[in-house]
DNA sequence: TCGCGTTTAGAAACCGGTTTCTCAAGTTCA
DNA sequence: TGAACTTGAGAAACCGGTTTCTAAACGCGA
């Protein structure tokens, strides 16, 4: 079975190429008869219209991609099922593609992308900034916006007016600063601060909010319960075990700044032979599936994560050459469970 | 800034277009300072080829899909990240799709994968298998293979000799048939079986693995004790507790036929005023990242994800035309943790 | 200096569709 | 019955690259 071209439908049919294409196409009259004539050759070829030569012509190429550090996130699948839910109708391709945190596979990304005249580029998550990285990314937004697509960042700042991107935000410094301050209405002054990687935008934000809340309630940051780190499991655990082990019991409540990292944490204060939540309270963050399998099942701070998905895809693909919205800012709250409590004196 | 040509940059350069193409091809002589000039016009123009074009002409699209029902699942993330692997080298573009379980989205984006002529789709996890179906999809992978695409069914049967498709499946009623023998070897005799849904291919062999280990010890199946129905954390806690609300603790163990399940389950049995393990032992399957959060830690049947993953992309992109191994069984294995302790009687 | 092989580069065909331009056939109205 | 208008369909240009075919320029030995 050979692959089939319009020429040899036409052929078959006994027609010209353009009415073939008129048929495929729609929008053009055809008389009833040449169509059924053209749709029976169709399906006896068995032909497929080549996609590639359909958007040399056509211009558009329906194409959409996400791209973000890893795919075994929870946090990243749902964004991008958010995406591509919104994306997949009217025959558009969703492309989700990984980079493993790799800041030069991300701008890689954008190159092929940009290749592949993409309609839209959606950029999720944090990015370690620094100013090379800014200018690169700069030259690669005006590459693709020459080609007519957008570029989305979801869950990371603007880069400034010269970029041109949409941004798609949550409260994520507001959100570190709501759980800190749910731990300190509960009487907790003492607190971890688990996780973060400084230098990336997502952790130092998360920082910034729980320095923020401790501050407007006059509590001293002590720099010895500050654990930034990577966001691992198996760092967590260390990190928590290491100073239980060592005696060093000088802390009630554990805000881990993602929710792995709080089933971590809960193993590691469990295996050093403390209770959870009586003797540390645990609070976590993105507020995702795991925060309801832990045991007891865990306060964390929510992220409308398919929100944050869908309003980036929908951003990224409204019509029309400017950009009507370019800036969305979407909510942040604690979501009260089990895992918080007073301390106990 | 316009979009420039290849055209645009051979004028600038003062060049024929071929040469620009050689250069860009990189496989065919061309003079040192013929080169440079080129070099610079791209460079000034900000000249990036089109994707499209390449591909019409070239005819290999350097695309690989991955199907699968949900992108929130960690077994099918998981999956796509070693197809990701060890597909994103040398320039090819991997993507990522899920289908909600929707057969016939499965088809559909097929179909779109044959019009990028995609070089590979991969199809991924269990499916109900209808003699309609059957057909289509062998319709659908004969197209795909007369366009020079490669169809591989992951986790999934093989549809029979007349689908041309490359099979990489692991023992997945061997795990259950593993799973049911490790809990009745520690002495469990009544072992609820939870999840797994009838009819499709996936759950079917789980549970027949169960059947099979019990029939083995000549220990009769209570088919009150069976509780097949979706994959899904409430259901599963609604099953578990309604049976022991009701004063029906009449069995020592649970097999999960999933690691949410199974943490569901752990759930339930806790807030019905159980322990675990010492009262209810439990076991999941998958062996996810999930059953390290879980506490006690879940003893679960291994499945070797990545490595699925990476065999399934090494065989879809196996050069030339015949296949040379087209059907791959990978082993699965019980990993004994925290949450599986012989019964106290 | 001539003849021959080797580089190097251009012209043009081609990939497989879409779309514009053009025109023949059929329909309506005076 | 003929002019004006509508409808349907073909020819050919075009999208933006790659590749084949061809030829000019160059180097080198005789």
């Amino acid at each position: 079975m050979a692959r089939s071209t319009i020429r040899d439908v036409a052929a078959h049919a006994g027609v010209s190429v353009a009415t073939v294409s008129r048929v495929l196409g729609g929008n053009y009259p055809v008389a009833a008869r040449t169509r059924t004539k053209v749709l029976r050759s169709i399906e006896e070829l068995d032909f497929v219209a080549n996609a590639h030569a359909r958007a040399l012509s056509g211009s558009s190429s329906k194409l959409v991609a996400i791209v973000t550090s890893t795919m075994n996130a929870p946090f990243y699948a749902e964004v991008a099922s958010g995406v591509e839910a919104y994306t997949s109708v009217e025959g558009r391709l969703c492309m989700y593609v990984s980079t493993n945190g790799d800041v030069q596979r991300e701008l890689e990304v954008l190159g092929l992308m940009r290749e592949q005249r993409a309609e839209a580029v959606i950029l999720v998550g944090g990015v370690a900034m620094t100013p090379e990285y800014h200018d690169r990314m700069a030259r690669y937004a005006r590459g693709l916006a020459a080609v007519g697509g957008r570029l989305v960042f979801c869950g990371r700042p603007s880069l400034g007016p010269d970029v041109p991107a949409v941004v798609v935000e949550y409260e994520n410094e507001g959100g570190a600063h709501a759980g800190t301050s749910h731990l300190i209405s509960r009487g907790h002054r003492r607190i971890v601060l688990l996780g973060g990687i400084p230098g990336q935008t997502t952790g130092d934000d998360r920082i910034a909010g729980y320095r923020r809340a401790m501050a407007e309630h006059g509590i001293p940051v002590d720099e010895a319960l500050m654990m930034p780190g990577q966001f691992g499991r198996r760092f967590a655990y260390d990190r928590i075990r290491e100073r239980l082990d060592a005696g060093l019991h000088d802390f009630t409540a554990i805000f881990a700044l993602d929710d792995i990292l709080a089933g971590a944490a809960m193993h590691a204060v469990r295996d050093a032979g403390l209770r959870v939540p009586e003797d540390v309270s645990i609070l976590g963050y993105n507020d995702s599936e795991i925060a309801l399998d832990l045991y007891p099942a865990l306060t964390s701070v929510h992220i409308p994560v398919r929100e944050l998905g869908r309003t980036a895809a929908r951003l990224a693909l409204q019509p029309g050459e400017g950009v009507v919205r370019d800036h969305v800012m979407l909510g942040t709250h604690v979501v009260v469970r089990d895992s918080v409590v007073p301390p106990v004196r």
